[in-house]
DNA sequence: TCGAACTGGGTACGGTGTGCGCAATAGCTT
DNA sequence: AAGCTATTGCGCACACCGTACCCAGTTCGA
């Protein structure tokens, strides 16, 4: 008999041989370490294990295979999440539920590429996933207009960091300052505008060249969220 | 001097040697049938040279690095937008870019994924792009305001589309059949509900056990955009 | 006490992206 | 017409990846 494929299923170890020397949690916080200080891309097995002082295949001890470790990192890191508190009017707390998402995701760049294709189920998840449905505590919603509006929600935040991050990442993967990419990013701009194929995005390409604030993406982020909590008020009774 | 990054700033070929075999657009359409038929991961240089009928660094003389080859992928597929029209009504037009965009997203999986992490500026997306800008025409909006109303409203359509595909594709990382996978998926089922810890969570997966109807997704897609729609309406003069 | 269950970890295999060097080709210059 | 030089095709090699398999050592339950 095979053991079940979810890894939240399987126990953590067995009750007979002898005790682990490291802990699933030990696992995933070391991969959240490599990954938030150099990338997805630098988590391998063989790091996570260096890491830990284990040897390489031992990791398979914890785990069946690196797919289970990226899902333990998702839901280790969405256990920050926990202290997370509502005030009851469900737009503010879907405004902190969205901040919240965000400010997590941003602070483990990864986090977003991870759960984008993933349907993560473990405690932590389940917990944040929990405290968000009590948003519409009050309400008296059919489970789909609960499901309608939570997920219109969580997809533009999803969407919207990556986006967000995409820039960023890409720096990241071509070995450079963020500054020296965006300039050889620029060179290419002259070359879109001097086309004339593009009037449009020239002119949001000229107008948007000064305002690169700091900010920038705080702003954008804070009116897509009034925009889509408008939608959802427009659809609530 | 070196190439620059951009692969949409270096000539095709140069004027000197001999002709090229193959063209970027062979690359990339290769990559996508094999992207298509097997999923990202597929894609390699070698299986895509092979299929190529070519020697596998030869690829190197099309693209600097494999991420070259993935944004052609991306701007090709783009290409097949290239008739969408718009009516003018801005409402019905950005709901017109969404579906266009899921769509797509939908007919080739991998899309999502890359264009996430991904700023593309190939001709293909800038026509795109320009289209979508063009839905704001007659509204005489600042550009930030036009960027907060695009924005949001592809953050949704992505953030949508990935969630949409999460199962699929973990059912096909698994190698199993959608039905196999969701039904070791099913086994955790019990035991989240068992737990007692996620009332409403289970009360989501209850009554949500029956209601797996095929076009479960494009309704909920369609209820996101018309929050989303609503919401850009709010803020519209 | 002894067998079964369990852990640690080394070895090995088939895959990956890609840097380098070399032979063949074809346009530009003289 | 000749030759220089940019350019292409491509095999080899390297470092790294995930992980299947195997064996030795440990510990608990009977």
């Amino acid at each position: 008999m095979a053991d079940h494929p979810v890894i939240w299923m399987r126990p953590e170890h067995g009750a007979r041989g002898p005790r682990p020397a490291h802990s699933r949690a030990d696992v995933a916080r070391a991969g959240i370490e490599i990954a938030d200080a150099e990338g997805l891309d630098a988590v391998s097995m063989r790091r996570i294990a260096s890491s830990l002082g284990a040897g390489t295949t031992s990791l398979y001890r914890y785990v069946s295979k690196k797919d289970d470790v990226l899902e333990l990192m998702v839901d280790e890191v969405m256990g920050s999440l926990t202290g997370t508190r509502l005030s009851g009017p469900w737009r503010t707390d879907l405004a902190t539920i969205a901040r919240a998402q965000r400010g997590l995701a941003l602070r483990h760049p990864w986090l977003a590429a991870l759960s984008s294709g993933r349907t993560n189920h473990g405690p932590n998840s389940l917990r944040w996933l929990e405290l968000s449905l009590s948003a519409f505590d009050g309400l008296d919603l059919s489970t789909d207009d609960m499901l309608a509006n939570l997920g219109t929600l969580s997809a533009f935040v999803l969407g919207h960091v990556l986006g967000e991050l995409g820039d960023r990442a890409a720096a990241h993967r071509s070995g450079l300052t963020h500054a020296q990419w965006m300039e050889q990013q620029g060179e290419y701009g002259p070359t879109i505008v001097g086309s004339g194929l593009y009037p449009r995005f020239t002119r949001v390409i000229v107008e948007a060249e000064t305002p690169h604030a700091e900010d920038r993406q705080d702003r954008l982020f804070e009116a897509g969220l009034a925009r889509v909590l408008d939608g959802l008020a427009a659809h609530l009774p």
